[in-house]
DNA sequence: ATACATTGTCTAAAAATCAGACAATTAATG
DNA sequence: CATTAATTGTCTGATTTTTAGACAATGTAT
């Protein structure tokens, strides 16, 4: 007796216009640190041509990003990444009441970084350490939060990309992009302090290929990380400055 | 000196056409079991309505899912899921090349399915628990493996719902739809033997909020599963029959 | 003062999607 | 066996998004 199934649910498609694409891909590039503060970006046809859009398309993209304060146009000299996208205090605010959703991904990376730590003390190359071995030598010598972030993020993602899991690889882009959505901060320096230790004991993990504890040390890590992020978010601890 | 970034990398655009997404939503659940081999599907004016697109495009995801075989269309009864994809060969043929992806995904499993339990665990309200027993009775009458797919997914799925993490959720369901499809095979019937039990403790847990046995027990099952898929993959224990 | 790279602005066309109408088909019904 | 009713097949026109390209406006650096 063929019949529709009674609790049928396959979900909706959500278009999303290529204008909308192209503005989620340069805000994260600045939110990930990729591009920084007062940089220039390429010019209009160069950069569209590198987002694979038409220019018309990119257009729509910046004055969404302008308009979000993330980027300025000087007229005739280019595009430049603003100095400051929104006060402090709207910020915070705005991290207060993405609390939750932080918190969900605090778990998540719980759940995701230990195994990339461990599958990456296994099947690491030379290679793939020293990309490791590079980001913490960048993370010590940064002298900006934002330089600081770029250089965590990097360490991250070269665990990821040395674990050589493909699925566990995207999450983790997936799930640092998300965190640092918010913490777009200049003000908030969260994991400056227990990082650079965290780091290296997990880097030396993965020298000796001992996949228990890169795993362990990567679990104590992301726990750490999300209790100082909390205590900031909820001001028990306050500000903190980079280390000099 | 305002200078472009050397290592300017953005990624790119994609276009994801309307249409291509609802054959994706249609082909996951198919994959996923929610719609079954000779199931009928609602009417295209329907379909188009709850998957948000006009009748056109959901043509051209059917006339797609048509050439790969998930669906065959009579004509003026309507839609019905294909009873077979592709012969049993071909799908086994095609698991062994996907080996490594699979290995993969079950890495990809253990990280996350453990961590949904636990806040599964601490999170679930009563319906969730109803939800979860009901999939576990479902398997336990299964009379083909389709419906045991089904039933065990529905299971997998309520955990994920049960724990309250969009972030959890959603890798979960990829993990599962790409688990799924090169086991779309009637042939294979992995997992069949250990689940029963595994998802009984894994209730218990549930049921006393016990998360960490409710992290360890999934971990214990999700490990158990790929050895079976393992060894059946590699043909050191060939088919089993459904319990009766 | 002038050159020049860059943004601002416009037009025309192509592609994707939508909304709706109407014909064709055939299982189910009486 | 004829009729009904639901469904797919097919078509048209409008709307939105995106593309490709041309040209003017701007103001910095030489």
């Amino acid at each position: 007796m063929t019949k529709v199934h009674p609790t049928f649910d396959v979900g909706t498609v959500e278009r999303v216009p290529a204008h909308a694409q192209a503005a989620t891909l340069l805000r994260r590039a600045i939110q990930l640190g990729y591009l920084m503060p007062s940089d220039k970006l390429p010019s209009e046809p160069d950069l569209a041509k590198r987002l694979g859009v038409s220019r018309v398309t990119l257009r729509e993209a910046i004055r969404q990003l302008e308009g979000e304060g993330y980027v300025t146009s000087r007229r005739p000299q280019g595009l430049f990444v603003a100095k400051q996208v929104e006060s402090a205090a709207k910020r915070k605010a705005y991290m207060r009441e993405e609390f939750k959703r932080i918190q969900q991904l605090l778990d998540f990376r719980a759940a995701i970084e230990p195994m990339a730590a461990r599958l990456a003390a296994r099947h690491r190359t030379n290679k793939d350490l020293a990309a490791m071995a590079a980001s913490i030598r960048a993370m010590e010598v940064a002298a900006t939060v934002p330089q600081f972030r770029k250089a965590d993020s990097n360490f991250h993602l070269a665990i990821s990309k040395a674990s050589k899991n493909a699925y566990l690889r995207a999450a983790l882009e997936d799930a640092r992009a998300g965190m640092f959505l918010p913490f777009d901060a200049r003000d908030f320096t969260v994991t400056w302090s227990s990082s650079p230790a965290d780091h290296t004991v997990i880097l030396d993990a993965m020298r000796e290929r001992d996949g228990e504890r890169a795993a362990r040390a990567m679990e104590a890590h992301v726990i750490e990380s999300g209790r100082e992020m909390a205590d900031v978010i909820w001001g028990k601890r306050g500000r903190k400055s980079p280390p000099d």
